[in-house]
DNA sequence: TGTTGATTGACAGTATACTGACGATCAAGG
DNA sequence: CCTTGATCGTCAGTATACTGTCAATCAACA
């Protein structure tokens, strides 16, 4: 067998490697997000970040981005975006002056409540044109990678020890 | 059997939606290029677009959007950068006063053949821990997903059509 | 030829993402 | 108590990504 010729230098090789197709599946699901929740001025940052406020009330900046495996220095001005819009609270830890503890506001967690169904319209559209066979495929495959793949991101999720602090975790 | 309940506001339904797993990925394999390729200062969507200009030559910023489904915009920037660290060249069109060609330079070509054995590394890491067959499986599916999804996005990619004026296409 | 409409590159504005650094604060040790 | 090291939120800087707009240019048509 003769030794591998090496790869040509071409963009059809970029259309079938792994990080292009991340990079475009991401591009797209985005813009089926932002279509689909249009009426609600809501980011798919934006809508995760509310979410896990909601599940962990009093959580800290810090904590809640290891819950949504999210950049803390980005995180800042998400933050700041939810609580101009008046969908969050920032209040100072009175036991920890450093720490800012987050809250969801009755319009955060009605906005919630009302843009759950276009939310799951839009997650339901990105895998629409898959066999729901394949859907199936796809998305055991996508988490079994991504959860093998968590510490070469620079923010590794860290879901379990973020709740430790709030007295819920063991 | 009962109606189905409302889905529960909780993060973990989130940590299992597709739009969360395509960006969690994205993160990944933007983080495992960048420090495979760090030698080289270049970006995945830098080095896509080398490629792009190394596999058209001559084309304009507008093609080349369409050949990497890159906001056009966004292209503007990169292609600056990519003229500033001296890779590409951008030269006026002579029968076309608004279009600007681009070139490879030496410079851009020798690092596209240099740095191609870090990219091949990287996109082998993105998927390394899969089982052989999963990673046939999952890049199957993506492949077809992103092709089906293909009008979703803002930027569509085009391309066979981008191709057409350099009198290459059919 | 002169107007209309489309295209091109550029720009402003917003929103992720990451790197690196900073002062304020806290916890632990001497 | 005081120093040391870690942590917290924040900021500056860079790089995608998208929306919308603009002047210059071009192509097509009356």
């Amino acid at each position: 067998m003769p030794s591998k010729p090496a790869p040509p230098i071409t963009i059809d090789a970029v259309y079938a490697a792994p990080g292009y197709l991340f990079r475009r599946m991401q591009q797209i699901a985005v813009s089926i997000f932002m279509e689909e929740c249009r009426a609600f001025d809501l980011t798919p940052v934006q809508y995760a970040a509310l979410i896990a406020i909601h599940t962990h009330p009093g959580i800290d900046a810090t904590r809640l981005s290891a819950v949504i495996a999210f950049d803390r220095s980005t995180l800042g001005s998400v933050i700041e975006r939810l609580e101009v819009k008046g969908y969050i609270e920032r209040k100072p830890a009175p036991e920890d002056k450093r720490i800012k503890l987050l809250h969801l506001t009755k319009s955060g967690a009605a906005i919630l409540r009302d843009i759950i169904p276009a939310v799951e319209r839009a997650q339901a559209r990105m895998l629409e044109p898959l066999k729901p066979a394949d859907r199936k495929a796809l998305m055991g495959l996508l988490v079994q990678l991504v959860d093998l793949n968590n510490e070469a991101s620079r923010v590794p999720l860290r879901a379990e020890d973020a709740l430790e602090h709030l007295g819920k975790g063991g």
